[in-house]
DNA sequence: GCGAAATACATCCACGTGGATGTAACAATC
DNA sequence: GATTGTTACATCCACGTGGATGTATTTCGC
């Protein structure tokens, strides 16, 4: 082997692109572990957990709040709506005044099987930041913060495809 | 609207799984922008571009090389790399010593098509970085390698599926 | 040195993804 | 109050994904 492992990222996170690319390792990583973990033991896509999560934590919203707490293209979120009422973990109320929109409960099993998830998503999140004390992911958090409420995240110039209208 | 969408934001950043649900907000939001523009602009999924970096920045490199920088399945990189040998952007020699392994070289054109990627990535990252000070930008970067080094990302115990073997 | 295990990469295929489009309902303009 | 635009969600379908498996080669154990 010509190049150490070390070495390709070492060199990588001191690059032009550090940020970026020191970023992208750890969700890429993460993904690899966590899209297995829901495939095998829930027979169900990452996003279907999320979408539970958000009901959980948020009775009543309606499909257009998961995807402003998880970007994700409307059809996924409405996709893992549809396997979540499926499973009975949810359940769905007409607004009264606005018949398009649909607002979502979860039911008492669908509060269970969160609970359980939840638990092992803490431990997950323990593995990940273990090696930063207390002061340091308080930090990190800070910064994600900034970074999220700094806006340039969600629409690019940078990235625009060049026959996209602004 | 039941909730305002800050006020969802706000609270999910403040739960248990916060460090988690900042981080992956960060990811989801980017990855919208970033795989609608390669596959609009390029042809090609994200992951294309990642393993033609590699390359570029590290030629005669393996694809499992590729993998260990953007930890992806090793299906993944195979066709990516597959892709860029039919558009002229690498070409591959195999080892001598070891006949299973396929050194990855960029061509020239490789080289150009990559720079001009990179520069619009650069940017990118400016917008999602740009609320942060340099020091801020630093301070992200170390602890994204603490993370990283911490060695907790790439296996878990939280996250193993229940029939898998340690 | 021979069989077993491991490694590098390719290929198969069921399934999830996401852009595009559809449907229905509400809102705005005049 | 008809037209136009917008919003909430569902559905379609081409394509990428990734676990599983295959193939060839190399290495390990004894």
């Amino acid at each position: 082997m010509r190049y150490e492992t070390d070495d390709i990222l070492r060199e990588t996170f001191s690059s032009d692109l550090r940020y970026l690319m020191a970023a992208s390792f750890i969700v890429l990583a993460n993904n690899q572990v966590s899209n297995r973990f829901f495939e095998k033991d829930y027979g169900m896509p990452v996003h279907a957990w999320s979408a539970l999560y958000a009901v959980v934590r948020f009775p009543g919203l309606l499909a257009r709040d998961i995807q402003s707490l998880f970007p994700r293209p409307q059809n996924s979120i409405s996709r893992a709506v549809s396997l979540l009422r499926e499973r009975g973990w949810i359940t769905t109320r007409t607004n009264e005044d606005d018949s398009r929109a649909k607002h979502l409960f979860p039911t008492d099993e669908g509060r269970r099987v969160l609970a359980e998830i939840e638990a092992r998503v803490l431990r997950r999140q323990d593995e990940i930041f273990g090696g930063l004390s207390a002061a340091e992911r308080d930090q990190f958090l800070h910064l994600c913060r900034k970074v999220i409420e700094g806006g340039g995240l969600r629409s690019s110039d940078a990235l625009r495809p060049t026959d996209d209208p602004q």
